[in-house]
DNA sequence: CCGCCAGATGCAACCGCATTGCAGGAGCGT
DNA sequence: ACGCTCCTGCAATGCGGTTGCATCTGGCGG
């Protein structure tokens, strides 16, 4: 008996790919964020993982995602980091924009909108663009009850 | 002797024509966000003010004057906020971009440049846009020595 | 010019997110 | 199966910002 309980899936082979260990909290953030429909901060992850990882240990594969350009990180007007994963299309054209609810607070990315490259002030030069929409989500939105 | 030592200034009638009253911490934030060229941190306004002001006092100008109109507040992505007056200018359309440097970390208010309405999924609603650029200044650009 | 009181200040405690140090544990190439 | 290296867990620390509360003061009414 014994199968192995959790599919370890594609990941597993991505992992090493990138000269790093195939370990039990790696797998289950890259899981839960394969899934995820939107940017989830540290505090959400932790308490959807039930195999219960150390606080530090998933701050640690959050940064190491971002690093090995698996992820990447939205600062939230509300001072917390939120994490999502790399969409191959998002890579593409590099940017993309990110909306934030009021209400509920949560952080979605929005791949198809492109952060536009602005004009710069002579002697500037840019490297990343932040570009975050704050109002009412569909679910939050007064007006529009979601079915 | 003892004329007023430092000029109370046009702020006065500003802060008064709020309703709210005409502190000396007022007064020295507002004189230091008037002539400052970029956003300035709490900690970066602390110190500049020789008064010594306390902490908490600082905060708390800082609150209302941003929810008194007369500044705004922009996220850092490093987790700090920093403040800056509003512009007559920057009032008429609303929202503007923000530079932030990598090296020294300075963020300023590129007025001149509009944040882009963007299009936005069914149901969401756009309230407020930020729109950050991060990159090197031109104190910090690698080939462009300022003089 | 005086007295009063809503509102502003100072100080200390507190909060939450994130980082650091270090000892022990586990991945994986051999 | 071994061992080196990287990863994990736990505790302590840092830091920007907030809150509670007693005291003080700006500025208005008298
Ligand atoms: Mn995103
Ligand atoms: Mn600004
Ligand atoms: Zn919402
Ligand atoms: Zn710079």
């Amino acid at each position: 008996m014994s199968a192995p309980a959790t599919d370890s899936s594609p990941w597993a082979g991505r992992i090493h790919a990138l000269g790093a260990r195939v370990t039990p909290a790696r797998v289950a953030v890259l899981q839960l964020l394969e899934h995820a429909e939107r940017a989830l901060s540290h505090r959400e992850i932790e308490e959807a993982l039930a195999a219960g990882f150390d606080r530090v240990t998933l701050y640690r594969v959050l940064d190491w995602l971002v690093d090995s350009g698996l992820g990447h990180r939205v600062t939230d007007a509300e001072r917390v980091f939120r994490f999502s994963l790399a969409q191959a299309e998002t890579r593409a054209h590099g940017l993309h924009a990110h909306f934030r609810c009021e209400d509920c607070g949560k952080v979605f990315c929005l791949d198809e909108v492109p952060a536009p490259a602005p004009p710069l002030p002579a002697g500037f030069s840019s490297h990343t663009v932040e570009y975050t929409i704050t109002g009412h989500c569909a679910r939050c939105e007064p007006d529009e009850k979601p079915r």
